[in-house]
DNA sequence: CGTGGAGTTGACTGGTATCAATCCTTGTGG
DNA sequence: CCACAAGGATTGATACCAGTCAACTCCACG
């Protein structure tokens, strides 16, 4: 598990992105204050009462790297991040955003190699809970054992969502999936107001997530403004037609 | 879980797709006499050691419908099927596809509805075992629960996997990508012979299964043909050249 | 023979990618 | 405080991959 490494050196194709050392701003939906919203409001709150440590990896720097031995079980409490499978050429697809409050990867708890990069978005802060300490905790509690096992499912129905969006939709459609993804996760955490919330992505990151270019997705994005149904300004992503929205995300 | 049910009335969007009734014969792998090679020669092999009821869907028909309750945990031993989902427009997309020996879905040990259909693509006979009696079977063997629990991670990074080709990759390249993966599920269950193997999918699944149109899946495996890499003939695929499928599928 | 599924081919369209230039914003350093 | 540099967003022109529509063949089956 490599902190604070510049991804720079690595990324073959990296056309500016991720080059930059970041400067603790950018952003972010956490202030650097003190007041950082760090409870998970996840099934598995209580299932890690340890001593954990705790981490930082600054924007654009990557967490960890397909194939490393994690030396612990990572649970991001303030910042965002990203799962992303990378190709020898360059090219990168996301596959699901990490927010506040979610484990970098529930197959994390079982297995202590990932086949895919995290990268952080904005400047991550995250704890690192011993896998001893964990697996104790664990053999005590086979309710809990349950528990992960099903976020692992979970995480894996949500791939196989994305791999049908990716296959069988269209752009339009997928960007507009994407958004009400993730408003729904911020509703969960109490972290929209109206139909706005904070969201740190940058159109490249939107671009891996949903297998375009950028600059379709600033187009994409363009007609949807000016369709009035979403605009994204100053991190802030504002929703002004959510009928409009779900008739594009076909749900 | 459903068996024998035509899958015609509910396929919204189905061009002649399924729709015919299938005569027993399709160039499924197995023929339909005694020798089928009933052996799953998987990690879980021993995992099942129980009396579990035989049952039988033909081609082209639905084994499992998404959101249904599964009524035990299905194991095919003959005949190939796939995972697919399905949107409200009926277009479609595959998951994976599932070979003699592989359960149905991994999930179904820890989760009695999935999210997807299973498909018959050739007559399939598969076997149910009891959750109930798997259960047992499993609390004494905390060994094999992690073992199938790794079964599920591999399901997953399978997924994440074809998000990636899905989002990612070009039409070719995700065919060939397809073919290397099959040819190495084949030869891990000792079916390949030089490097040809049966191979009972019809232009419409690899379509659905790499995100194309039936017309360009034609095309590319018309380019395959004729620049002497693979070529497909009477339910058989053949690698022609096999560096060059490589060197296609960035492997 | 007739029917329907499957595959092939051609013409055309269209959705995205690619290349390039400009502008805006923000952080950096003098 | 200001000028500069770099990242990011926007726009235009053009190319190309893949989708759509349609016709036709081939084959298995009844």
């Amino acid at each position: 598990m490599t902190l604070e490494a510049p991804a720079a050196a690595e990324d073959t194709l990296s056309r500016h992105r991720l080059r930059r050392i970041d400067t603790g701003k950018s952003g972010a939906p956490d202030g650097d204050g003190a007041a950082i919203p760090e409870a998970p409001r996840e099934a598995w709150q209580g299932a890690f009462p340890l001593q954990p440590e705790r981490r930082t990896t600054r924007a654009r720097h990557t967490i960890y790297r397909a194939g490393e031995d994690l030396d612990g079980i990572p649970l991001v409490y303030s910042g965002w991040a990203a799962r992303v499978r990378r190709l020898s050429d360059g090219r990168r697809q996301i596959l699901s955003f990490i927010l506040p409050g979610d484990l970098m990867s529930a197959s994390a708890i079982f297995c202590d190699r990932l086949s895919f990069f995290v990268e952080a978005i904005t400047d991550v802060r995250y704890s690192v809970s011993q896998r001893t300490q964990v697996d104790e905790v664990l053999a005590r509690d086979p309710q809990l054992v349950r528990t992960l096992v099903s976020a692992c499912l979970a995480e894996k129905a949500e791939v196989e969502e994305l791999a049908t969006d990716l296959g069988r939709r269209r752009a339009e459609e997928r960007i507009a999936r994407l958004f009400l993804q993730l408003k729904t996760r911020m509703e969960a955490r109490g972290q929209i107001s109206g139909l706005s919330f904070d969201m740190p992505l940058r159109q490249q990151h939107i671009a891996d997530a949903t297998g375009m270019t950028v600059i379709h997705v600033g187009r994409v994005l363009g007609t949807l403004r000016n369709d009035g149904i979403v605009h994204i300004a100053g991190g802030t992503l504002t929703i002004t037609d959510l009928a409009a929205l779900h008739r594009l995300s076909d749900i």
